[in-house]
DNA sequence: AGTGCGGCCTGTCCGC
DNA sequence: TGCGGACAGGCCGCAC
């Protein structure tokens, strides 16, 4: 399950092999993705250079010279550059051919992931326009979020998972940060103070930052590597531990469901 | 406006 | 061993 350190991963993997690089064709075997891929891209994407692959969120836009290819990965998908003689797999949605004889090519068994294309400011697609800021920016501050929480009668856990204020925090992160700030996922966002606010903040820009720093040791290998970072082999304090013993307390961890969604916390730790 | 939930998919796991 | 069913998960869109 693709998280936003595992798309940023991505996308540093798969720039260099793009920017500068023109396609050359792009097969669509598969169009029935989230939402159905455009016919019309088939036509239009070859001879576009591409000149950015930026990451917005979970979303990666890779820029051409005509306009902006959005894409997510969903729960399941992911982008490789592989030499053009490699064959698909059933799961290989969409290959986009370059002229260094490389493919970028689209894997996603859920077919959760999408592709979406703009001629326009991506900013101002409907898919990104109603973003939060980034997590990983100044403008994502306790201060921010305290303001935004406000009146909030939704718990801190599905909050912090809205991309609407802040997007990339999946259920991992959020599990794991709401620990790490030592606060119970179940609390009301409107009722978490502003110190706390300011520590939760620390803790998903730190536990982002890190799992990047471990998904960057397996760039060099991108190209040849199953497209899985590093940062599954991180140690989790709570996600999927349920039962198990916490690491800061060794009392036992406990797991509910908050919003159709699994949580993970520690009683003792977490209030 | 805020909140909660349905739906989209298939690989994996569990129980019989 | 084989089979069916539950489950996971991101996120939009809808209903209340």
């Amino acid at each position: 399950m693709p998280e936003l350190p595992e798309v940023e991963t991505t996308r540093r993997g798969i720039a260099p092999h793009l920017e500068g690089n023109e396609i050359v064709t792009a097969v669509f075997r598969e169009r029935r993705l989230r939402w159905p891929i455009e016919e019309s891209l088939s036509r239009l994407l070859p001879k576009q250079k591409f000149h950015a692959v930026l990451r917005r969120g979970k979303y990666i836009i890779l820029s051409t010279d005509r306009g902006h290819l959005i894409l997510h990965l969903g729960m399941s998908g992911s982008l490789r550059v592989v030499p053009k003689t490699s064959m698909p797999d059933k799961h290989d949605h969409y290959d986009l051919l370059l002229n260094t004889g490389q493919v970028l090519r689209y894997r996603d068994p859920r077919r959760f992931g999408s592709l979406n294309w703009t001629r326009t400011d991506p900013k101002c697609h409907w898919l990104l326009k109603r973003l939060g800021p980034e997590p990983l920016s100044a403008e994502f501050s306790g201060e921010y979020i305290l303001k935004k929480s406000r009146n909030r009668t939704l718990n801190i856990k599905a909050f912090i998972m809205d991309s609407k204020i802040v997007p990339g925090v999946g259920n991992i992160y959020a599990n794991e940060s709401l620990f790490t700030s030592g606060i119970r996922p179940g609390l009301a966002a409107g009722r978490v103070s502003a110190i706390r606010y300011e520590t939760l903040v620390s803790s998903i820009k730190d536990v982002l930052s890190e799992a990047i720093q471990q998904g960057g040791t397996t760039l060099k290998d991108f190209v040849d590597s199953d497209g899985q970072p590093g940062y599954f082999k991180q140690s989790l304090f709570v996600y999927g531990r349920s039962g198990e013993n916490c690491r800061t307390c060794k009392g036992a961890i406990k797991s509910r469901v908050l919003n159709q969604r699994a949580t993970y916390y520690c009683p003792t730790c977490q209030h």
